[in-house]
DNA sequence: AGCACGCCGACT
DNA sequence: GTCGGCGTGCTC
């Protein structure tokens, strides 16, 4: 990243024909910046940095970013052409967001051009203008409206269609809902016809009708806790608000949001994927009913985001609620950033640009001089110790508000013990004694599907993925046999491919397996099941959500999906099936994950005025970690990881970086990454180990391997990073040979 | 990454 | 004789 420059200024004075040479970052993976002409008959908009112009590259036309200019270009100037296009008046980049994206491409050594293009919303990295979201709706025509009935007797469909319009106001109806009573070629017909016309208007940017807010008294703590933040309200701050599930974390939220909306401010909100749901916008959206507030996931079409982004650039929306992405959101009059459930590993991006936008957020509000709150119930081990050395500030919510008890909790010792299907004979009786007084029950595991894999009794035979090291995951609804990490997928036979032995054993359980179980033992109470698998079909997971709320279900069997945010009052008993898989396994951050998620589960029950009982199924009820957790909490369960860690010199105690090759033969990543390493000068505070096998050494017919560098400081370790990509310039890289870099992995 | 050019095998 | 395989090289 080193080729560009540091940029200081954000305007240009136009004309400034001394520096007709404009720097611009292209969508491409090639690290550099290209330079090209400005026209000397220039006429279009004041050139401001930030700005999307389109350029010839190659023999393609592209939508790059102006990112400087300069008198002189260090290219022959035959080389240079000219640029085609100012697409932008205003930059679609605000200053701040234009500096984030640098600081992330230096940072998480990505090249510029493409992390602009992963910021922007895709209409305009194809070149659309910038316009705010626009609403169609179908409106009669005055010869729709006078047209008789009996021109119509023979199309039943076109005369239902201009009834409903007829009875609407102004006889104007919103497309999408039109859509879902007619069909398409009705609609195109009437217009066709000239009975009916497209009509786009300005979407209004969404507040609630209520005209009174929702609020609810905060208790002492969260008063203190919105004291503390607002004291400091207009300079750059991190809070690490520890708040156990329950607590209220929300409305302290919700009461500093206010605060910065009162003086014309602008928030945002990040959230991790799962728990962006209609409840959390609801509580927003009842406690702001005259604020706009827009929500930025995964399933908004191309033009809504692109309206959303205008509208957030032109400072007309007030909240943005989003995920991950959501940080790369342009807004001027930014204010406060919070992050719920900051310790939530949905943060950090496993692909392409690894980016941790906790870690992001943090960087925006410090360039923009606003404090940032990060809440959990279970704060990352990172964020703790940061608050330990007074760099953040840590405030504690210790209480449940209302009348609610914290759960007991009781381990199970698996060992010599029968197991059911995965359930032992103790967990099984204390189901039946919480369903006998009509309250519910969640089993958590964290495997979908019957069973994790399944074994030839005769043979030895394993079910194993041929693209992937993983066994098969049996499925037994659909009778299929899948790999959860490519695509893979083939027909549970009867028998063993193998010997033709029909002993088949099913080994391990899921969540489809338990709930078979369940329904077995207990016949007659209503079950639902909650994974992935169960919740593909939209809308299904807040209809089972409902049906849990309503008493429709009483037993409830489910992954992660069940952890995360949803509240389920008559809950009394929460089992969790598996915890030993975060005791001993070889990623470092098994166990703080383990803690994390084993308390979010315990977290769904005894939040009425029943308490709560958590049993946990351990091979290991000794297990010091997983004691001390149950016994003396969240807080000294991070005081014995960190002390871990120090120990073994990993982060926060280090930072590391990771760079990772793939490639479709076999030991071919492995030996690239020894010669990288070989190559590699010493650097003092520098060390480089491995290279050493991913986790799952192939996956979808990839063989990947990475190259680890731990450093004290951060210094060293981009001088480390620095370094391998000088040398990754300087040698020709196998053919095929996929090459990308992790900086502070969440996992290696 | 794209998208070209370029140089050798199986087809109308 | 051509269509097309993917090796190699370039993009201001």
């Amino acid at each position: 990243m080193a080729a560009f420059v540091k940029i200081t200024t954000l305007t240009i004075k136009m004309p400034c024909m001394q520096e007709r040479i404009l720097h611009i970052a292209i969508p491409t993976p090639l690290d550099q910046r290209f330079d090209y002409l400005l026209p000397y008959n220039y006429a279009g908009p004041a050139l401001t940095l930030g700005q999307r112009v389109r350029v010839p590259f190659g023999r393609r036309l592209l939508v790059g970013i102006l990112i400087g200019t300069s008198a002189h270009s260090d290219i022959a100037s035959n080389k240079l052409k000219p640029i085609l296009e100012v697409l932008d008046d205003e930059p679609v980049l605000c200053p701040a967001l234009f500096a984030l994206c640098q600081f992330a491409a230096t940072y998480y050594h990505y090249p510029l051009g493409e992390l602009f293009a992963l910021a922007l919303p895709r209409a305009l990295r194809q070149g659309k203008a910038c316009q705010p979201l626009t609403t169609t709706a179908y409106r009669l025509t005055h010869q729709g409206l006078t047209l008789a009935p009996a021109a119509l007797t023979r199309a039943p469909k076109q005369a239902a269609l201009l009834a409903l319009l007829r009875a609407q106001d102004n006889h104007t109806l919103d497309a999408r809902v039109l859509r879902q009573t007619t069909a398409a070629g009705v609609i195109t017909s009437c217009t066709n016809k000239g009975w009916i016309e497209k009509h786009e208007s300005l979407t209004p940017a969404t507040a609630t009708t209520a005209m009174t807010s929702t609020r609810v008294t905060l208790n002492t703590a969260q008063q203190y806790a919105c004291q503390r933040i607002q004291q400091v309200k207009d300079r750059f701050n991190i809070f690490l608000l520890h708040g156990i599930t329950g607590s209220g974390k929300t409305e302290v939220y919700l009461h500093c949001i206010e605060e910065q909306l009162s003086v014309g401010k602008q928030a945002l909100v990040l959230v991790p994927e799962i728990a962006l749901t209609p409840q959390t916008v609801a509580r927003f959206r009842a406690f702001f009913p005259t604020h706009t507030i827009e929500v930025l996931h995964s399933g908004l079409t191309d033009s809504a985001r692109l309206g959303i982004w205008c509208q957030c650039r032109a400072a007309t929306i007030a909240i943005v609620i989003g995920t991950r992405s959501a940080i790369f959101t342009p807004l001027p009059k930014l204010g406060i950033i919070i992050v719920d459930e900051e310790h939530d590993l949905s943060f950090k991006q496993q692909d392409s640009l690894r980016y941790c936008a906790r870690d992001l957020a943090i960087k925006r509000a410090k360039d923009a001089n606003i404090p940032i709150v990060l809440g959990s119930a279970t704060p990352s081990l990172e964020s703790y110790y940061q608050s330990q050395q007074g760099r953040y500030q840590y405030i504690s919510l210790p209480a449940r508000t209302g009348k609610a008890n914290p759960p007991t909790f009781s381990l199970i010792d698996l060992r010599q013990q029968p197991l059911i299907h995965g359930l032992a004979p103790r967990l099984i009786e204390a189901i039946g004694t919480h369903l006998q007084r009509a309250e519910q029950v969640l089993l958590f595991i964290n495997r979908r599907g019957f069973a994790p894999t399944v074994l030839c009794h005769s043979c030895g035979w394993v079910a194993h993925c041929p693209h992937c090291d993983a066994h098969l995951v049996k499925h037994h609804a659909k009778a299929r046999l899948q790999c959860h990490h490519c695509g893979f997928a083939c027909a549970d036979s009867p028998t063993c491919p193998d010997c033709a032995s029909s002993q088949l054993l099913a080994v391990g359980a899921g969540t489809e397996r338990v709930e078979q179980a369940l329904s077995e033992l207990f016949p007659h109470i209503p079950l639902i099941r909650i994974d992935k698998d169960s919740t593909k079909q939209k809308g299904s997971l807040s209809r089972f959500l409902a049906q849990i709320h309503t008493g429709g279900a009483q037993i409830l069997v489910g992954t992660q999906l069940l952890a995360k945010g949803h509240h389920f009052p008559n809950v009394t008993l929460v089992g969790i099936l598996n915890a030993d898989h975060g005791l001993y396994s070889c990623d470092f951050r098994a166990s703080e994950l383990m803690g994390q998620l084993l308390l979010q589960v315990a977290g769904r029950a005894g939040r009425a005025d029943k308490p709560g009982h958590v049993y946990i199924q351990t091979h290991h009820p000794d297990h010091p970690v997983l004691n001390c957790l149950l016994q003396q909490g969240y807080s000294a369960f991070a005081n014995l990881l960190l002390a871990e860690r120090q120990a073994a010199c990993l982060p926060p105690f280090s930072y590391l970086a990771l760079i990772h090759a793939e490639t479709k033969q076999a030991n071919q990543a492995m030996a690239f990454l020894q010669q990288l390493k070989r190559m590699l000068p010493a650097i003092a505070g520098l060390e480089c180990l491995g290279p050493a096998p991913a986790l799952m050494q192939k996956r979808q017919g990839y063989y990947r391997a990475q190259l680890l560098l731990q450093a004290q400081t951060r210094i060293p370790l981009h001088q480390g990073v620095d370094q391998i990509q000088k040398i990754l310039s300087e040698i020709k890289s196998p053919p095929g040979l996929r090459l990308g870099w992790d900086i502070d992995p969440k996992q290696c």
